[in-house]
DNA sequence: GCCAGACTTGGTAACGCTACCAGGGCCGAT
DNA sequence: ATCGGCCCTGGTAGCGTTACCAAGTCTGGC
């Protein structure tokens, strides 16, 4: 079944065979070691006439060479096919051209984002991204760093995780740059580009007062983000006058655990309105939540948003085209991704950046839901 | 702000300086160099009073060394916080233990699953993932592969792209292990896990057909894996003797460019009812198509699945918690993942795979929608 | 008690590339 | 004509690890 591999790769086009010089000391090997037998930049120097290091230099800073050799450096590349080994040359020039990027899980649309935006900004500047995924529990993540401190990127992503202090401390005394996102804290381990989910929550809050509902509700992811931005909902709600002034924690909540599903929305909205049948709001902690909210509350005869304001967090791209239109909130995950990379850019160019916290705030994006 | 990077990276664990030795020919070196000054085997094997390379067997494979010398080698890369340099590693025994893989983008439900499902099968097996995106056009590839390559992997899995002939060619010379996957070609360049397109159009063409549906149309991606799809789909269905016997070629498509969305399946509706009023049927694309048909049918008043049927294709996480709960095409991303990681790691482990291509097949899940 | 064979350990030389330094050719300035 | 300096090219020595061979060390069988 399909022999056209084992036809070539085992004889890839045949220089001139790498001869052991006679002038230098005697080399005795003793036996040939493994090697890829692939061609290397020895191979293309030699094609080219010039000696190996002039050829890097034709590849890496063609401005130091003279034009003539560097085309016959380029042809000599051409013919051969070389491919420069960057694993040799992260090893020498101690830059790897990699950048690792942890996130939770890719799975879910919450940090595609970022992770699409890093991926072709990142490949722009000539790095390659890494993929990690930590999970949601700390247990993996312990591995996950020493797969990642092991390639010695030149930089480090982190988006939504690294809790434990030892990972930490073992990525801060790595040396790698590090960029967290995501969130906002005053002490990062070294770079920070997020969003305060306390001001979300707020922000939330005020969006609804100001619109007239009374009695709040939420339905919430279980991760600490989340629930920061819960909490701080209900505090602002309470502290406005809503929900009859009883306290923040007697505001109604439905947990559910991430990733966040249309489904656990629909089973959300049923069960606070068994806690509070007179409820006509809900900040959800995700468009596909309020997705599954709204459906649910069609599918009992509850008009939106006259009857009930529903608020998602997100927005996702078909937010903006159900029906009724889904009020959210927008991150700028692209912006994001874009300053995460310029940091580590920049960092890598030697070029020290100025201030290390970037907060690239939200903006709640008001459409008919709400 | 924040200053508690600058204090420590610089000066990490500071242990017996590695002195020139004074026993062998005369070093003489120059300069120092550079160095990033970090923790090296050497260190570790000093610590532990033994060679370098016994410490790298303790590490590597303990089997080989006596419990004393494997217990003294692990509190010295305790004490010292070691992390072996991978590129060092890999360059020597050529053998990366990174795995590309690429997809056109990980924007969009449809190659998380497999993207996932990789990062963590290959991570329990000791690989890192390396993500590439290729876009939706031919252009960047090269650029890419240059990348990939450059980085000698022990495996790139190709998620439906890697058209040109150029970068195939590129790729089969490498002799790096290639699992192509999300189709079935008979010629492919190494490794193949997939399924069939055509067999799912023609296969929802007869479910279709078999609950009386008369007249179908089609609303689909512009790439050309979902035209063979439609193609195959249309085909079938006028061999079956709908849409009144007409060509193929009559039968009413939508086109939508890739990534699909809802807000075009609301669009793909209403051009399609405009072709032809009395459509009964439609085949999208896509499980978030279906869902913008569904929600435009919905406005409109045409109730689903009585006037009109829909299916979707993906089976999203959402589909089944859909009002009506959608009918759809499930491949399992999982599965197709899963199998090209045991594929390539067997390859590692110098297992020759008797069958390079698998066919996972797809499923109809039948739900309400249709 | 002695030697074959298994088990451990170590020395050495790469892997393929780039940093660092040195040297040769060429130019204009003295 | 001579010399300082610039431009280009090359030699050498690693980067940190592992493959390969060789040299012990420790059994157990006779």
């Amino acid at each position: 079944m399909s022999e056209n591999r084992t036809t070539s790769p085992d004889a890839p086009l045949h220089l001139a065979t790498r001869e052991t010089d006679d002038d230098g000391p005697e080399p005795r090997r003793r036996g040939p070691r493994k090697s890829a037998g692939g061609i290397t930049l020895r191979d293309v120097a030699q094609l080219a006439g010039v000696a190996p290091i002039t050829a890097s230099r034709a590849l890496n800073t063609p401005s130091a060479v003279s034009p003539k050799v560097l085309q016959k450096v380029r042809e000599a590349v051409e013919k051969t096919g070389y491919v420069p080994n960057l694993l040799a040359g992260g090893l020498a020039s101690n830059k790897s051209r990699l950048v690792a990027v942890v996130v939770p899980t890719v799975i879910g649309p919450v940090f595609q984002e970022i992770v699409h935006t890093l991926t072709e900004t990142l490949a722009a500047a000539g790095y390659q991204v890494m993929l990690g995924q930590s999970g949601y529990e700390n247990s993996r993540e312990d591995a996950l760093l020493e797969a990642i401190i092991g390639r010695r990127p030149d930089g480090v992503v982190l988006t939504g995780i690294m809790r434990s202090a030892e990972a930490r401390k073992r990525l801060l005394a790595s040396g790698i740059p590090v960029v967290e996102t995501w969130d906002l804290t005053p002490t990062p381990i070294d770079m920070l580009v997020g969003f305060s989910h306390e001001a979300i929550g707020r922000e939330v809050a005020r969006y609804l007062h100001q619109r007239g509902r009374k009695k709040v509700a939420v339905v919430g992811g279980r991760d600490e983000r989340s629930q920061r931005r819960m909490q701080s909902f209900a505090q602002e709600a309470v502290a406005l006058g809503m929900n009859d002034g009883q306290g923040a924690a007697a505001l109604p909540m439905y947990h559910v655990i991430a990733p966040t599903t249309l489904g656990q929305g629909r089973r959300g909205l049923a069960d606070l309105l068994q806690q509070q049948p007179d409820i006509d709001a809900i900040f959800c902690s995700s468009d596909l939540l309020a997705l599954g909210v709204m459906i649910e509350a069609q599918s009992r005869g509850i008009a939106i948003p006259a009857q009930l304001a529903v608020v998602g967090f997100g927005d996702l791209e078909f937010s903006r085209d159900l029906q009724p239109r889904l009020t959210t909130v927008r991150i700028d995950g692209t912006g994001i991704g874009q300053r995460a990379a310029r940091f580590i850019i920049d960092r890598a160019a030697g070029i020290e950046v100025a201030e290390r916290i970037v907060d690239v705030g939200f903006s709640i994006i008001q459409r008919d839901s709400a």
